[in-house]
DNA sequence: AAACTTAAAGTAAAAAATACTATAAGTAAT
DNA sequence: ATTACTTATAGTATTTTTTACTTTAAGTTT
């Protein structure tokens, strides 16, 4: 294509009128694409991992439960998208979502051909509190392992955002965003067995993660429980972030029995 | 949205006639992306880690290096479309191509809004040659070290390819699909020093390799050497795949002088 | 105060990683 | 042919880390 082809067909497309491109397909045909963006926010509540999810309440797929998402707005970067969407739709905000994968199948949404970029997140869901607004009826975390029928091809994307959650574990300290700010060592322990889905020696545990230097020993320990009382520990922001740089192996034994 | 003004909405998009969505925007607005592919393809040459370029003959940024890439026709999967375009630009094929991020700011391609989702790639350079055609004026492989100036926001993509190459060496045999399909200990010790930029000591490298049971011992070794020949090794694919399910940690000591 | 629960420190044995040495097997120069 | 040189590869002692297990501590409940 020569420069005053390109151009003419540029001019062409953003005029809606055809220009034939090399295979004898309109130019403009190439620009008829829906992008929409779908977030995936990850929580820890009584030591199940949960996904955030909204129930409809517009067509299609109306009453179904489905992942906060929405379509892009043409003048909108794909990021900012997933932030406003998520806002709009649940009052979440300032959550650190990160892509991870897009679906992009030719039959995935009845509207028209709708790619979705899918955003992964994690929090500390008692900090978080989703409120239902726009188009959704209702909001709720719900166990990964108990999830209901979704919309579109969700399912799909939960899953690989659980795949992805669970390969990270191995890699990334991940406890971090997940449990609130503070934590016993058999909570971190219970958070690690739930990921992984496995069991660890404690005093094994323990001092693999105590020898990461990742955790500042607080002057509190748990209340109100019918036991000696653990100490309280908290996550050392600037060594996570190094961590986090330099890479991080989670490797401990099974536990035996 | 209500079933009835949603069934209107899709028709109208369809038939290329507005109708107004909530919040005033017509919904075929909501239409207009187009999408695109593009293709970052590793090599192994000559001690030096490469990326596939090729010269574009067309507009926009006719003559510059760009990625093998190409907007998406509204018939075809991504992942099909990525395929199609690495052959019709540069006749590669069967080659195994892995997502790894979308990127969508506004402004990023000059004849509209297009997104672009970026595949990832890595192959045994000396079994695939490729060949210019279709819009493309010449192929090329560049030493990541040496990258030309690059089209669009190439070397943004180019450069987040590159960060998850050296991300995955740490926790995913790479070498594999690099290397010749016969090597040396020593080759693949270069590949890996290459790849994170350090030196190992060469018995332990090795240990720590054969350790790992992902090699094979053959019966031949190196030839036209002017110097002790070395014994040829080839990966255990079965082994090989194991280790990709299972996780893998390759961590060893740089060495000392 | 005895029984019970969980926390947390400690320790011996085993395994793995590291630093280093020695030897082997070839080519090239004298 | 002998010597020097290069790289391959085996081996080994030391150190560090991991594992399996035991003991003690600190609280609550009966």
């Amino acid at each position: 294509m020569d420069l005053i082809s390109y151009l003419a067909a540029v001019i062409m497309n953003k005029t809606n009128k055809y220009f034939l491109s090399e295979n004898n397909v309109p130019f403009q045909d190439f620009f008829n694409f829906g992008m929409s963006v779908d977030c995936v926010v990850f929580g820890y509540v009584a030591e199940e991992i949960k996904v955030l999810l909204v129930q409809r309440d517009a067509e299609p797929f109306i009453h179904s439960w489905a992942l906060p998402g929405d379509l892009v707005p043409m003048d909108e970067d794909l990021g900012d998208s997933a932030a406003n969407v998520l806002k709009k739709l649940t009052g979440l905000q300032n959550i650190f979502m990160e892509q991870f994968h897009t679906f992009g199948a030719v039959e995935r949404h009845p509207a028209g051909r709708v790619a979705t970029v899918a955003y992964y997140s994690q929090v500390k869901s008692d900090n978080y509190h989703p409120v239902a607004s726009s188009w959704v009826k209702e909001t709720q975390w719900f166990s990964i392992k108990d999830l209901p029928e979704l919309a579109f091809d969700h399912k799909k994307i939960v899953d690989k955002a659980i795949a992805t959650l669970k390969r990270r574990v191995k890699y990334r300290p991940v406890g971090f965003e997940l449990l609130p700010s503070k934590f016993t060592l058999l909570e971190l322990q219970a958070l690690y067995e739930a990921l992984l889905d496995l069991k660890f020696d404690k005093p094994n545990f323990r001092k693999k993660i105590l020898s990461m230097d990742l955790l500042l020993q607080l002057d509190e320990v748990q209340e109100n429980v019918s036991h000696r009382p653990a100490k309280l520990f908290q996550f050392d922001e600037t060594r996570y972030r190094e961590l986090r740089k330099e890479g991080f192996a989670f490797d401990i034994k099974v536990k035996a029995n």
